[in-house]
DNA sequence: TTGTATGCGTTATCAC
DNA sequence: GTGATAACGCATACAA
């Protein structure tokens, strides 16, 4: 009943039952077309009664499959991701997958480390949110046609499907938002990681964009992306221009808690003295004072085909020609971006 | 340079550097200290040239170490939940080990199944928030000496070491900042899974105990623990109570997004209507408005040392005696219980 | 110091 | 219908 002493072996089935290792593997794998009736039930009992239970890793080793595959987040700290990692976990585990969650923490050395790991591992194949510095890497594993799938960021250079939200929408909308409620005086804030990442750059890009195509300025002094840390420092500076902002988009869900930091420390009033929307429908967004509207992407559709797209290549289900998928984001409208007529 | 005809093993590369699988294999472990050092270079050289990854699959099967562990946890959607991941990682990484993250959804098939295939893979230990139902399964971990920590909960009928808060405290604390404040008429909600799960108990117990030694009544109206989705029905029937209450505790993140939820539905001012104070430091607490108080727990040393008593095991260095680790809860005081004479 | 032989637990390919 | 046997890629005694 239970192994303590051995590890009990297919081959001891095997002896049990009074059959050979290969109808045992047969039976462990379904395949009883010609099978005995008899010989079936007695491997059976033989299993249940040794405890048998088979081992993974010596068939991965024999067929070359892990079942297994890699998520490489750039940082776990962000809801985001989270919920991307939630929704693939779903999706892998209808599919008796698993995954490993790699957290890269933006540093390209660390996911440098987690690819070759996954790889020696034998792990099938990887979802990454991938820092733009690995371009190389990328480029290797592509040749080598690994199973790849990029998530949340692009890397043009490459050759690789990605799943992305539509990151320009996502600032027009959120302009397009301001401007209806009479907001002008537009600044955008997001962190710039040290890579290159495409998403931060298509959400500035987008907004200015939408800026133009609703016939406002463009002022560079309202646009910034600097490290986490110093998003309120540039924020105050924003504040202390001689025509401040009077609405701030925030790239993503951490860049918009620390502007709410800085307008609560100064007692700013949203939407009064500052109309803010952000990127990334956070969790405490409609029970925030005020309600914050927010541009929500859809995290469990994206994730879902995210490990949809990476098990169909893996399972070699030719996915049809198409590469970039884009996701449209849905405006959130709650109550940090309202008329400021209605209010005062 | 690239191998995408065949994957190339140690014999590849002891055939090119013109020595032995077993010095290759050497090489690789970094047991030079017999090994010319010709031999070495040429079998450096040789590694490099064919672009040799070692199989850890192949490993595995030999050594019977997988280098990895398994981390289910019972609900992936509290914060809570995912720094522990995010410390279990950490920790983790700097050892050279993986981790493979399953979401049992607190439901104890999902569990088991998850246990089951975890160790199909040779899974090394694996760290659980338990369910309570699956308690033969434990036992029989247990009895076949697999390497098992439990965090955040416990099963008592079972002999695995634990990593907890210390509940009873949390709930103390809670109490008494409301006391200290003025308060009298305190509740406590708190999400009641099907499952018996350690943590609630504990919570609601400390709480009762904690209003005793206060010399405060309790009052079972104010106490309940029902499904997240019935927690603003539970609160609005405490709220219309002849004597409602007037500072309420919140069991974990997610139920106090609930009681928030209500608050700003109908309007209630926290804390001058509702005092209320969370166990679990939410991400948005500081920025809140008003600023929560809450009690934090030290999320991070406790999923470190979950990974570090695990690996610890897995290493076979003994662990001392004790099994069941409790940490110390910290009020974070803020806005959100505060003397109403001051506010008023 | 390096090479040889063997086993880890499974699956696959054939015979029987 | 079932069984022997050779891989899978690596590590490890032990021999040389």
């Amino acid at each position: 009943m239970n192994s303590k002493e051995r590890t009990i072996t297919i081959a001891d089935v095997a002896e049990r039952a009074g059959v050979s290792k290969s109808t045992v593997s047969q039976y462990l794998n379904e395949r009883y077309e010609y099978m005995g009736e008899q010989t079936k039930e007695r491997v059976a009992a033989a299993i249940q009664d040794m405890g048998y239970r088979p081992n993974i890793v010596a068939r991965s080793l024999k067929q070359k499959k892990s079942t297994t595959i890699g998520v490489i987040v750039a940082n776990i700290s962000h809801e985001f991701s989270t919920q991307i990692v939630k929704s693939i976990e779903d999706y892998c585990n209808a599919a008796d997958f698993h995954i490993i969650v790699c957290n890269a923490e933006d540093d390209p050395a660390k996911e440098k480390k987690y690819i070759d790991m996954l790889r020696a591992k034998q792990i099938e194949g990887i979802i990454v949110f991938p820092t733009s510095t690995n371009i190389e890497l990328y480029k290797e594993l592509t040749l080598e046609d690994y199973p790849l799938v990029f998530i949340d960021r692009n890397v043009p250079e490459v050759d690789v499907s990605s799943i992305m939200l539509d990151n320009k929408r996502a600032a027009a909308l959120a302009v397009e938002e301001f401007v209806n409620h009479d907001y002008s005086r537009i600044g955008i804030l997001t962190n710039s990681t040290v890579n290159n990442v495409t998403t931060r750059i298509e959400r500035v890009d987008g907004f200015r964009e939408a800026l133009h195509s609703h016939g406002l300025e463009v002022n560079e002094d309202y646009i910034k992306s600097v490290e986490l840390n110093y998003i309120q420092d540039e924020l105050s500076k924003m504040m202390h221009l001689s025509v401040p902002p009077d609405a701030i988009l925030a790239g993503n869900d951490l860049v918009l808690a620390e502007i709410l930091k800085y307008t609560k420390q100064y007692n700013l009033k949203i939407p009064d003295d500052l109309a803010v929307i952000g990127i990334d429908d956070v969790s405490f967004a409609s029970i925030y004072n005020p309600e914050l509207t927010t541009i929500a992407q859809p995290t469990s559709k994206m994730g879902m085909d995210a490990a949809k797209l990476l098990l169909n290549r893996i399972k070699g289900i030719s996915e049809n020609g198409q590469k970039h998928y884009r996701y449209e984001p849905t405006l959130m409208r709650r109550s940090s971006c309202k008329a400021r007529r209605q209010i005062l």
